[in-house]
DNA sequence: GATAGATACTTTAACGTTAAACAGTTTAAC
DNA sequence: GTTAAACTGTTTAACGTTAAAGTATCTATC
């Protein structure tokens, strides 16, 4: 086998594997949304859901960066969940230029309301997918996450 | 350990999954769109690159299906490559209602061109990453993807 | 203390996407 | 043959996203 078929291949095996992410996050993303109370969105959930996992409190760029998106999108999300009052949104003492950001008692009961909504789409997953099968498939991504992450850093 | 409590486990893994795919399907399509040349995007990519690995000819519906994104999403990617001279849509001999869409040599150009901007980015990413742990990682992800795509249509 | 640069967030335009309403074509039942 | 239903593709509004320009604040250097 020559050089440049065996990069095709690998090339081929690559637009495969970053194709099925692509359909994935498309699919689930899109399932999971429909499911939210009160048109709430992905993005807007996540962000109540991380007050409940990481931490009571955080900044903007904080949550930007944890989720990976770039600033502006994270000004829209925390918009949008503001004028629903799930979140509070006020001047950091000790930053002028930093917010600081909590969820409300609203917020967290619409993040269990959320949560409770989506539990049977999660059971039925979870009951076709063994757990050490995801928990294995989460640390082989987590690795391409991590490159990708830097790569883009590494690029400009 | 209580149900609820292995439930709350369960559902922090599924989360954490889908974040997972969720960001690298932003990032990846996000570092591949900036390599692609002329303004060309991910999913306009996407079928001059169907064209050369699956099929020289479909209609908008297969194109549709095979992307998982719906009619709409395809209309819209089509006459972009249609503009841009990438592809030809006529009207099909053999059923009113369907329509006949081929690459353009223009269009082959264009997706080789392509291939060729991405691919210091491919091959750095292949260096990474074992062949075979990407091979065994896409049948996990196929398994996954099958399992949502049938979750949505028993859902409606 | 002034000033230049970096940092944190916001705003705007453009993109691809979905959902839903729409128009045209074909098929099947009466 | 008519007509109702199904099928194929298009259009429109709304969403979240990025990139880029803009505003305000802080920091470090002179």
């Amino acid at each position: 086998m020559t050089q440049s078929k065996k990069t095709a291949d690998a090339n081929t095996a690559l637009f495969d594997y970053f194709n099925e992410i692509g359909i994935i996050s498309q699919l689930a993303g899109n399932l999971f949304e429909r499911k939210l109370p009160e048109g709430l969105t992905n993005s807007q959930f996540s962000v109540l859901n991380w007050f409940m996992r990481v931490d009571d409190e955080a900044s903007p760029g904080r949550l930007a960066t944890a989720f990976q998106v770039t600033a502006g999108a994270m000004t829209n999300t925390l918009k949008k969940l503001e004028s629903k009052g799930l979140i509070k949104v006020e001047p950091d003492g000790s930053s002028g230029r930093q917010k600081r950001v909590t969820i409300t008692a609203q917020g967290r009961r619409m993040r269990d309301k959320a949560i409770a909504s989506a539990a049977p789409l999660f059971a039925e997953f979870a009951a076709r997918f063994p757990a050490a099968s995801i928990a294995r498939q989460t640390q082989d991504l987590q690795k391409v996450r991590q490159y990708l992450d830097e790569y883009r850093y590494r690029q400009g």
